[in-house]
DNA sequence: TTGGCGATTGACCGAATGGTTAGCGGCGGC
DNA sequence: GCCGCCGCTAACCATTCGGTCAATCGCCAA
């Protein structure tokens, strides 16, 4: 370790304040997310990010400080706009796609999925930021779902006649016990496209399976 | 607390080392399961336990050995005998069982079921036996409700023929959604009575309520 | 009485931890 | 030239951690 301290370099010098800052932001969102925060120490953080420890309690006043600064970071991905895609769509295009789009989420970030999972249920006191933000979150996207149920019932073509709250919340259920079933057992045991079809027959009673050629897949932000 | 230490007492003494064991694995118990493993220390189990930090030593190795210790204490009443209060019910009646038993078990034993999502989230490799206990309970539960949908189908009882295992799958897809539901909305979230409804329609195409309990949901009547 | 043994303890240890501080290089303004 | 400030660091600090150790206490057998 040390060594090759750069002096007359130069490109390479992470100079201008705001670069150190985010070196140590990704270097301890990596380490916070893998081993969580009180088995993550500051010298590792430090070290991760070739940074003196000094230089981190210079940007964050304290380890706290520099935890909900990650936890923002890493829930950036998590605000989506979902409209966009789906201002075409009839009722039932939409449900799936929403459906598919959590799985499909889930699948892409389980790792931040399973930190922030194990963050809310363990210490909440220090993740209450989280809590609000990721309540918001869910709470958003049953509203959407309700919404949505609601009208596809109005035009008639949902044939589940339960009211659509209760409806939401059981397919939220379903959702949940999936990507837990996907954080412990992995890739093998989910697949969204059977999920989608299960929602398919049970919301439309509907059993054809989506074509398998265009149409789904491709998720409107970043990367996948 | 302090004061008071018997020295002529009568039969207050938790003296023959079992006992003091007890009282340690009592306290870490309590201590692990609220704060986690990182953020115990063990000079907190001893002050609980109102013993010396070294008498812990004594009995246990290292904290890791006092946690699984503790683990597998916690783990005890998870380990159950179903068959016998099934005995005499037909398949319908024990899967209803089944079902409602999960979830009262959870809604009874909420604290260390979220502890022990917690920890297999976060460090699986400090509970790999927990991983093991845990997956092998699952896949338990899992074969009886493979098993009794596949003996109700035989029997005509169930009108949904997906395979068993995929009906099972989904089913414990189902409860682990609700389990999550519960353990962060809280007991009005989570009712058993419903979700054995909700499994009755689904698996058995029946809709009538139980008992004259629960409030609104599937109101059976058909008009959008 | 004595001696041995299980149970129990206070004092101690080195290695971390989160956090502080004094200071250094370099650069823009005067 | 030099002054002040920004970015940055090595060294340091108090505290706590998991774990050890020598010494004791109580008790039962010889």
């Amino acid at each position: 370790m040390g060594a090759s301290q750069v002096k007359s370099g130069s490109a390479e010098p992470r100079a201008q304040s705001q670069d150190s800052r985010d070196e140590i932001l990704k270097a301890a969102m990596h380490l916070f997310a893998n081993r969580g925060f009180h088995e993550t120490s500051m010298s590792e953080v430090a070290r991760e990010a070739r940074v003196s420890k000094a230089l981190i309690f210079w940007h964050f006043k304290t380890k706290e400080e520099l935890f909900v600064a990650v936890l923002n970071r890493l829930l950036e991905p998590y605000f989506i706009d979902f409209a966009e895609e789906a201002a075409a769509m009839d009722e039932r295009a939409q449900i799936q796609k929403l459906v598919e789009f959590y799985l499909l989420f889930v699948r892409d970030n389980a790792s931040s999925v399973r930190f922030f999972l194990a963050q809310m249920l363990h210490d909440q006191h220090l993740s209450e930021s989280l809590n609000d933000q990721v309540l918001k979150l869910y709470s958003g996207y049953r509203a959407m779902l309700i919404e949505l149920i609601a009208s596809a019932q109005r035009k008639g073509i949902c044939t589940r006649n339960a009211a659509p709250e209760a409806a939401a919340g059981f397919l939220l259920s379903a959702l949940n016990g999936l990507l837990i079933e996907y954080l412990f057992m992995g890739a093998n045991a989910v697949d969204p496209e059977g999920a989608v079809a299960m929602v398919n027959e049970w919301l439309f009673g509907d059993a054809s399976a989506p074509p398998s050629a265009s149409s789904e897949h491709q998720g409107g932000s970043s990367a996948a």
